[in-house]
DNA sequence: GTTTAATGTAATTATATCGGTTACAGTTAA
DNA sequence: TTAACTGTAACCGATATAATTACATTAAAC
């Protein structure tokens, strides 16, 4: 997983915060990122209907959904990632050793349970319940 | 999560299955990497008494604890990794606007959230598990 | 219609990380 | 004393990530 998924649910509760629509150079102020980068990540947000957006003067991106309803497993699927994932495989499937040739698959099943735990947790956050994380009264400090 | 935690089991399994000592050359060759690169890995195992090692003429690295005792979380912790980290922190605590200085703490909550679950599954397999997996009769292909 | 301000999108650059390689000092046993 | 191995550091190259620059496209205001 990449830091794309952060700016993409940075940007959405940011986005459902203001109630308005907001240029790409107003988000990544916020984020502390780059236009460029959050016109990328919002561009995918867009294609996964999550969020609309307007060229031109007084354009900008929108968030009009239930922030209730997009959860933070729709806006990974959007940025098209794995939480858990790695690229490398150990051994070699040609070879006669078992270990050797079956050590890959038996780490890949291990890691896409751990992906389709993490994700499953991630189905029951919503963009609401971290703007009422952020913004609740009970801030106790002590 | 780095490969480094493939071939730290990968390597622990073959020892163990092999039940005898082994050269961090004989083991690159199973797990298809260098040999250096398995001393490194292998020597974190040993700091963390998964494994042990001696130098000089049929040298090599020994497995002598029981494989139902020693789980994947134990390897992780041995090698100093975590299963979700992201590294990159969007927003600046500094800033008066609560989402751009609040995101980045509600991100690391909830990896650090699902770091702890992976964590816990990762508790419950075996290097036995694994070599029980890896070598079950039962290999029905259809 | 022209201007202005924004998105959509590609190309490039900078930097960090990761895995591979080489080298060699230290260790152990024949 | 030699041979074989671990321990460990230094370095290299590839890959991935984020930042930057640029520009065509789009939409509204004048």
């Amino acid at each position: 997983m990449t830091a794309e998924f952060i700016v993409a649910v940075h940007s959405l509760v940011f986005l459902n915060h203001k109630k308005c629509s907001l240029s790409s150079e107003m988000i990544a102020e916020n984020v502390c990122t780059n236009p460029a980068r959050v016109r990328k990540i919002l561009l995918k947000l867009k294609k996964a209907d999550l969020i609309s957006s307007k060229g031109g003067t007084d354009g900008g991106y929108f968030f009009e959904k239930d922030p209730k309803a997009v959860t933070l497993r729709d806006v990974l699927a959007a940025v098209e990632l794995d939480v858990v994932k790695i690229k490398w495989r150990s051994g070699d499937t040609d070879m006669d050793c078992e270990v050797a040739s079956g050590m890959a698959g038996v780490m890949d099943g291990i890691f896409n349970t751990l992906d389709a735990s993490c994700k499953a947790q991630l189905a029951s956050i919503t963009i609401d319940d971290i703007d009422k994380q952020l913004f609740k009264e009970n801030k106790n400090e002590l």
